[in-house]
DNA sequence: CGAGATTCATGTGAAGTATACCTTTAGGCTTAA
DNA sequence: AAGCCTAAAGGTATACTTCACATGAATCTCGTA
């Protein structure tokens, strides 16, 4: 048994490894070039370059759908404009939030205790007046002079959750400040979202706008093509990947992200799979692995009450095998069950409700509300996970709650 | 037969509550002169 | 008297509850053809 181990890693070493340069493909990365955006790259550079010379640069709102390079493209701008603020010593400092992140900055609170993070300020997760917190951001901002900007990435899941206020205030930030300036990107993955916010801050907060068209199967090829190079090792790649790959996320709306996360993870099971290339099979592999660690990472980091709903709305769908319509009161009184064997006290109707509407938010059930005619008025939730996974997500489930 | 009223089961908004945590303040204790 | 610690007071954000009203189509009711 030992003896496999060794060989196993010795094996290891000597084959010729798959992935030359793995970073390539992580989400993280930033590419030299961004391929088929230089058109959105120049405005976003035209846009900030005053910030080169100390004036504020313009508000900006970029709206795209998931994995159109919005991300990319304005980290790769702001990139190079903070390698030259500081070749020449320029106060300029750039803030990216990713505004879905829960418990992180998922409300106003949140946000601008963030913010002051982000200026080296420790603010308290809860007790303080959030007027008080943006007078401790404002202070540290404002405490020498500087140009900011700040990127409010996935802006429209915070204001769908909080309201449009918090945009109110960041706009109004400026006038408060005597030494800095600061200038707000805001990134949306929803393209209405400007339809449903107070007119006032759309002005103000949009003074530039930027859509991101969705990349077309070629694009997505050549994208994948660039950076696959970089990745792999020369010849690795077997015929038909890459073009299975953009297949793939041209059918997701042209979502880059997932093109390139779904040829990573090929990649890395064919590595562990011993391979000596990367072939169209391991696709196949990595979008289920993919999709799995997608939902079992959802599930993990929820909160226990949200477990316990998802668990009885995983429990309750599969005992109603035939008919695929279940509804909240079933889920409710299957939740109360599940509460009483944990030991954990229910939480109201209302409030599984609202939960029921996060996981939905989630994408990890969809939940639409019907009205039944006589029969009354309710959601009608479904599972929006793939069969082949539940057997472990459900596992997943118990064993958070030691079920 | 069809238009309007009724009805059900839950959606949904607003306001209230519990909890956990913050800052401030006032007192009590210690300490050093 | 000054300095430091502690505990109480007064305040907030967040997750949740309570209350009350809103929904919207299947079904019922009843007047009319």
């Amino acid at each position: 048994m030992g003896d496999d181990l060794t060989l196993f890693l010795e094996n290891f070493i000597k084959k010729e490894p798959i992935f030359d340069d793995k970073k390539a493909l992580q989400s993280n990365y930033t590419p030299i070039n961004v391929p088929y955006r230089n058109k959105q790259i120049q405005q976003i550079a035209g846009i900030f370059a005053p910030a080169l010379r100390l004036e504020k640069p313009s508000n900006l709102f970029i709206y795209g759908k998931t994995g159109t390079g919005k991300t990319v493209s304005v980290k790769h701008t702001t990139n190079t404009i903070m390698e030259i603020a500081n070749r020449n010593n320029l106060p300029l400092k750039v803030i990216y939030i990713n505004c879905k992140l829960k418990r992180v900055a998922d409300t106003e609170y949140r946000l601008v205790a963030q913010l002051a993070y982000e200026f080296g300020k420790d603010v308290p997760a809860t007790g303080l007046p959030t007027d008080e917190v943006y007078k401790i951001f404002l202070k540290v901002l404002d405490s020498e002079k500087k140009v900011v900007i700040l990127i409010l990435d996935e802006i429209d899941q915070l204001v769908n959750k909080v309201g449009d206020g918090i945009l109110y205030n960041l706009t109004r930030i400026n006038s408060e400040l005597k030494n800095s300036q600061i200038s707000i990107i805001g990134i949306s993955n929803d393209l209405m979202f400007a339809d449903n916010i107070d007119p006032r801050v759309k002005s103000s907060l949009s003074e530039e706008e930027l859509v991101f068209p969705p990349y077309n199967a070629i694009q997505l090829q050549k994208i994948l093509r660039e950076r696959a190079k970089i990745a792999f090792r020369g010849g690795v790649v077997a015929e038909g990947v890459i073009e299975k790959c953009a297949a793939y996320a041209a059918r997701e709306h042209g979502d880059a992200r997932r093109a390139l996360e779904l040829l990573r993870v090929a990649g890395e099971i064919a590595e562990r799979k011993n391979e000596n290339n990367l072939l169209v099979e391991h696709i196949d592999e990595a979008e289920e692995k993919i999709e799995r660690d997608r939902v079992l990472d959802i599930i993990t980091t929820q909160p226990k009450q949200f477990k316990l709903t998802l668990y009885s709305i995983l429990t309750t769908c599969s005992d109603s095998k035939g008919d695929k319509q279940i509804f909240t009161g079933d889920v409710y009184e299957v939740y109360k069950d599940a509460c009483a064997k944990t030991g954990v006290k229910p939480l109201t109707q209302r409030r599984v409700s609202d939960i029921i509407a996060e996981l939905d938010m989630l994408g990890i059930i969809s939940a639409r509300v019907i009205s039944k005619g006589r029969y009354g008025r309710t959601k009608e939730i479904s599972l929006a996970i793939h069969p082949s996974i539940l057997p472990k997500t459900s596992e997943a489930l118990k064993e958070g709650l030691n079920l």
